[in-house]
RNA sequence: CGGGGCGUAGCGCAGCCUGGUUAGCGCGCAGCGUUCGGGACGCUGAGGUCGGAGGUUCAAAUCCUCUCGCCCCGACCA
């Protein structure tokens, strides 16, 4: 490809608004350009590297036996309405009317079309187990688009669903599956690590993300660096230090005349924050919640929501809070009734506690539960923190960010239940298929791959995902010798099927270089006068900083042995 | 949904508070010339419904009302 005639401008500045990473480089390349909010064209550049993308994630899908086919973005919205979904998705899901006035959505995930075809087309547990995915667009209406590729509305996902006759079934294709998503972050230089990860209020027993470490990411892992437990903020269970605080005493009602919040409490109690009990209210699906926590540790809202069975949890107002007749401030589960309470387990972690005395500026001093309060439920549904114990091997837990490259779920049989995906065992009695599903999005991984490999100069594309293997650079375009060799050296590449962006404008040795870098094509060839004194080109890796002299004599054959070379190191790091 | 901000040439921005010639600047773009191994320079030139609608005024990019869009933080997000 020429670079004169490539549609999509590399570009001096950028929006001050777009502040990570691989978004600005991403608006800088001209690789995509803004449609709306969260909505992208792809240009030439960009969508080269996502079909290299799609065809590494293909390759591995077949190898594990996956079979590709295609499923419509367009699904009625019945058939959400079916397994009670349309609800858990809410306002994430596109709806509109057609011209009949049918209610229509745009398929933010696929289970239910493909339980449904399974209906038709798996009957006996002879036809299980199946691995079936496609490569289609999702419309997802997110509250918050953000940061360029990374959270879109319309995206192109890989979904893969897995089909099986029981739990033993499921995790053996949930293996397959795991290994397979290991090898395309492999082959595309990036490293991704295994978390677990909440499933959702849908259940399903196993759940694990593929996260790439970078500042820029959304979600917070836990991890412990002793052992290999690393899980998202929403799954992690950290081990909650005990609090050392003697042995129960009678109970004492203290004035804290003004004092609402926990830190005020605790700072004029003179005690840690620790040793107190906050209540925190809830709204879940419209009734109201009293969750129980120590004082210095949050609520972990989806965990709440798990743990609640709800498909709709916030907090509730503080005018909702007076309404039902609690007093804000100095709240406490303390002879309070008609109210569903869920305590965290940490009110277990001690003795003693400040809480509120639902008497206003006044809190007790000395409760000890179960001594006095009760609850409808003591649950883990804090959020865990670096520095608490790892559940694992008990060292300490640290905690980083990270961009979701992929998601793998076991689901189990609660959406083919819903829609009669029944098969017959060998005795003849029917069961439901147990579902898995797994998903990448590819445009989230492109991202992902810029935010992993860049410099202060632009993208550093690992081969395998290049556009382009070769930047063929020649510099001083009116020297003809220069040109001539070029052009030369430019077919002679295509013809042996590298992949050439070939710099032909007559600009500025800096010019060239700067894009270049920007670019982040693997392998930049310089020709120039200089260079064809001694013969030869100027070879040099855009992942390294020397360059190399090398004879033009035979050098299509030398860069067609680097760019196997450099594509094969990727594929055999798997 | 709450908070903050922005919409002026292809891109990045100034002008607005305090209304008043022909709406500026940089980059990019076109032509000519001189340069050029890490984003060169000179000259000439093209390019604008100032997001949209309504209003106030002799006069609106500028003030007022409404509206649309976009960004950031938070909430939210299988």
């Amino acid at each position: 490809m020429r670079i004169s005639k490539l549609f999509g401008k590399t570009q001096r500045e950028v929006p001050a608004e777009a502040n990570t990473i691989s978004h600005q480089l991403l608006l800088k390349t001209g690789m995509i350009h803004q449609v709306a909010a969260g909505v992208y064209s792809y240009l030439p550049l960009a969508w080269r590297v996502l079909k290299k993308i799609e065809n590494i994630i293909r390759d591995e899908m077949d190898k594990a036996g996956g079979q590709e086919l295609m499923m419509p973005a367009l699904q009625p919205l019945e058939l959400w309405q079916e397994t009670g979904r349309d609800l858990a998705f809410g306002k994430s899901l596109f709806t509109f009317s057609d011209r009949r006035d049918r209610k229509l959505a745009l398929g933010p995930t696929h289970e239910e079309v493909i339980a449904k075809m399974a209906t038709s087309n798996v009957q006996s547990y002879r036809d299980l187990p199946l691995l079936v995915y496609h490569i289609q667009t999702k419309f997802r209406d997110e509250p918050r688009p953000r940061a360029g590729l990374l959270r879109v509305r319309e995206f192109t996902m890989k979904d893969l669903y897995s089909l099986d006759a029981d739990e033993e079934g499921l995790d053996q294709s949930y293996n397959k599956m795991l290994q397979a998503y290991q090898n395309i972050y492999a082959r595309c230089g990036l490293p991704a690590l295994l978390v677990e990860a909440d499933s959702g209020a849908i259940g399903g027993k196993d759940s694990h993300e593929f996260m790439v470490i970078t500042e820029s990411g959304e979600d917070e892992i836990i991890y412990c660096p002793d052992c290999k437990y690393a899980a998202n903020t929403d799954k992690a269970q950290g081990i909650k230090s005990k609090v050392e605080n003697g042995e129960p005493l009678p109970i004492e009602e203290v004035e804290t005349p003004g004092m609402a919040t926990i830190e005020q409490v605790a700072n004029f109690l003179r005690v840690p924050q620790s040793h107190t009990l906050k209540a925190v209210f809830y709204f879940a699906d419209r009734k109201l919640v009293f969750a129980v926590i120590r004082g210095d540790i949050e609520v972990n809202e989806v965990k709440l929501k798990n743990i609640l069975r709800c498909i709709e949890l916030r907090l509730a107002t503080e005018a909702e809070v007076v309404e039902a007749g609690i007093i804000a401030g100095s709240a406490s589960p303390i002879g309070i009734t008609g109210i569903k309470i869920i305590a965290d387990d940490s009110i277990t972690s001690g003795a003693n506690f400040v809480a509120g005395a639902n008497k206003p500026d006044t809190h007790f001093r000395n409760v000890n539960y179960p001594r006095d309060f009760r609850v409808d439920l003591v649950a883990k549904i804090a959020r865990a923190r670096a520095g608490e114990g790892c559940p694992k091997c008990g060292g300490k837990l640290s905690s980083t960010h990270g961009i979701e490259v992929g998601h793998i779920f076991k689901l189990g049989t609660f959406i083919s239940q819903k829609l009669g995906a029944f098969f017959i065992d060998p005795n003849g009695v029917s069961h439901p298929i147990v579902m898995g599903s797994y998903g990448i999005g590819l445009g989230r991984l492109l991202a992902a791959i810029i935010e992993h490999s860049h410099d202060d100069k632009g993208i550093i594309w690992p081969i395998s995902v290049a556009p382009y293997h070769i930047y063929l650079c020649p510099l001083y375009l009116e020297n003809p010798q220069v040109t001539a060799t070029a052009e030369n050296l430019y077919s002679e590449l295509e013809a042996q099927g590298l992949e050439v962006l070939f710099d032909d404008r007559e600009e500025s040795p800096g010019v060239k270089f700067n894009d270049a870098d920007l670019l982040g094509i693997p392998i930049r060839v310089i020709i120039s006068p200089r260079t064809l004194e001694t013969n030869s080109v100027e070879i040099k890796w855009r992942s390294v900083k020397e360059s190399e002299l090398v004879p033009l004599e035979g050098i299509a054959a030398r860069l067609k042995e680097l760019v196997g070379a450099g594509l094969s190191r990727l594929s055999n790091s798997v």
